[in-house]
RNA sequence: GGCGAGGUAGCCAAGUGGUAAGGCAGAGCUCUGCAAAAGCUCCAUUCGCGGGUUCGAUUCCCGCCCUCGCCUCCA
């Protein structure tokens, strides 16, 4: 497959360095609180991208961190009155719950933070021994940004640049721009936190000890106090995949400077060249802007949830417009996705019946995807392997379901396009489709026992005026049955009650 | 201010130097007593605005307008 390449900004065709697993890193959640559809948006093409690769015959080894110390978990726990571990557990838990019902495959492994403290700390020595990190005076350690020539390469961004920015920060906003209040509110922050480093540009590799963490710090070489944020991912990477490995991936924001900062402890740290391709989701945008808390569009799987809409509507959002740009997420949206999973579930259940096969798991589905690219479906395939296009793969997917006509296919031959269907959208795309209700079964049985005894008896009559082929009076019950609130839909065999819209 | 992404039908959204995928919504038809559901068909002479290059531009170049992101711990 091919995918764009953020270090070279150019569509790169992939292949494992082993030529056997392909080991890629993504960035995970810090579990501090509930996930929105915005991470998830990363989660859900990283796991798309890891299926294209298997269900194409590779193996993969994924690897997702979850970030278990940070400010925002610390201040979580002690606000909380809880220990770092069962704050933290709890949020991960949710997430997990989360994870598993927008059907994401979980990663092979999901290191933590805290459960690695040593390789932290093993990772900072050799920093410091190699001339790469200097302890400040306040007992936190630093790496110096100027001792790694290649710093600022992933983002495009070179040191010049970063010291200009630098030296306006340090300037206290005298010759910033006025109009930049989110720039100088940054370098307020940024003042208030850093402080004796050499240069401003230098970042954390270990915090010491702050009255404000409570309890929650450890030893180390350099006193009490607890890693920094880039580090962990740089240390757990060594660990499960070695100083050289496939591809790294995570949110467009970790750019800079989480990613450069990986770059630069690692490469000084162990040598070899790190993360051979970079893989970055932009964001999701909802009503055409960017998500706060503050406008109440922080949407959570939960939320929707209680509005009525699937976790798979929110997949189906999420792979509606190619990862390089943001996408706009909209309820419509959302509500359209539902309705377009629908039509793919009737599709589905009637190409099912002619094949008259059971629907593959995933294990089956994995490796199919030669059989796959012979297929109808194959347009679909091929967007998938062409940098990851999921709108132009779903496009090309509606395409060819208008064109099959599951009963008038050979058995043999609607067996074979099953296959190939389920490769793509439940292999690949990692869509499970709602199952249409059979025919002739009341749509929702719920529905009926719901209604009151009097509509129920209003609706009989109906349907008995109705046999009786008296239909003005069955016209005239259901325009009853309306003003009292409920609508009816004829079946051949009888009739449901839905609240009326 | 620097760097970057983008403005395509009512909404969401692909795409290409050769004349605009797809989904949803909408309309028509078929089927049903009528509805609904389902299936089929239709639905942008046009791609923010103004220039330029070209036989030809939505696609390349220049300018302008607007939106969004990053610029030190946010996926």
């Amino acid at each position: 497959m091919r995918l764009f390449d953020t270090l070279s900004r150019e569509v790169r065709e992939l292949h494992p360095i082993d030529g056997k697993t392909f080991r890629f890193y993504c960035c995970g959640p810090t579990v501090y609180g509930p996930a929105h559809i915005g991470n998830f948006r990363t989660f859900v093409l990283q796991d798309v991208f890891r299926r294209v690769l298997e269900i194409g015959g590779l193996a993969t080894r994924h690897v997702r961190n979850v970030t278990d110390v940070d400010d925002k978990t610390i201040r979580g726990a002690n606000e909380a009155g809880q220990p770092l571990e069962q704050f933290t557990g709890h949020w991960l838990e949710l997430f997990e719950r989360d994870a598993a019902a927008l059907g994401l495959l979980p990663p092979h492994v999901q290191p933590g933070a805290v459960a690695h403290i040593p390789q932290q700390i093993d990772m900072i020595q050799r920093l410091l021994d190699r001339g790469h990190a200097y302890q400040s005076g306040d007992g936190s350690v630093y790496f110096r940004v100027a001792s790694f020539e290649d710093y600022g390469r992933l983002s495009h961004l070179d040191q010049r640049e970063l010291k200009h920015g630098a030296s306006t920060t340090a300037g206290s906003g005298a010759d910033r721009p006025a109009a930049d209040p989110a720039a100088a509110a940054a370098a307020t922050a940024n003042d208030a936190d850093e402080y004796d480093k050499d240069s401003v540009a230098d970042f954390a590799l270990w915090k010491r000890h702050k009255p404000e963490d409570g309890g929650i710090a450890w030893d180390s070489p350099w006193g009490r106090g607890r890693p920094g944020w880039h580090l962990e991912c740089s240390a757990m990477i060594e660990h499960y995949l070695g100083t050289d490995f496939d591809l790294h991936s995570g949110g467009v924001d970790l750019v800079f400077p989480h990613h450069e900062n990986e770059i630069a402890q690692s490469c000084c740290a162990a040598g070899g060249s790190f993360a051979r391709h970079w893989f970055h989701i932009n964001h999701l945008m909802v009503d055409g802007g960017k998500m706060s808390k503050s406008l109440g569009n922080l949407h959570t799987i939960d939320d929707l949830g209680a509005r009525g809409h699937d976790p798979m509507a929110v997949r189906y959002v999420l792979l509606s417009g190619t990862y390089r740009r943001p996408l706009n997420f909209t309820l419509d949206s959302l509500h359209d996705a539902g309705s377009a999973l629908a039509r793919l579930g009737k599709f589905a259940a009637a190409l099912q019946r002619r094949a008259d096969q059971p629907a593959p798991g995933y294990e089956e589905l994995r490796g199919l995807g030669g059989e796959l690219a012979d297929s109808r479906f194959g347009p679909s395939w091929q967007a998938l392997n062409e940098d990851l296009n999921t709108p132009a793969a779903l496009g090309r997917l509606f395409t060819a379901v208008r064109k099959v006509k599951p009963d008038q296919l050979q058995p043999a031959e609607a067996a074979r396009l099953w296959r190939a269907f389920q490769a793509l959208v439940h292999g690949a795309l990692g869509l499970t489709l709602p199952v249409p209700a059979a025919d002739g079964a009341p749509a929702d049985s719920a529905t009926n026992a719901d209604a009151p005894d009097d509509v129920k008896s209003l609706a009989d009559r109906r349907w008995q005026a109705k046999q009786d082929r008296d239909f003005g009076l069955a016209d005239n019950l259901r325009a009853e049955l309306l003003a009292a609130g409920w609508q009816v839909m004829d079946r051949k065999d009888g009739y449901d009650l839905n609240p009326a819209p």
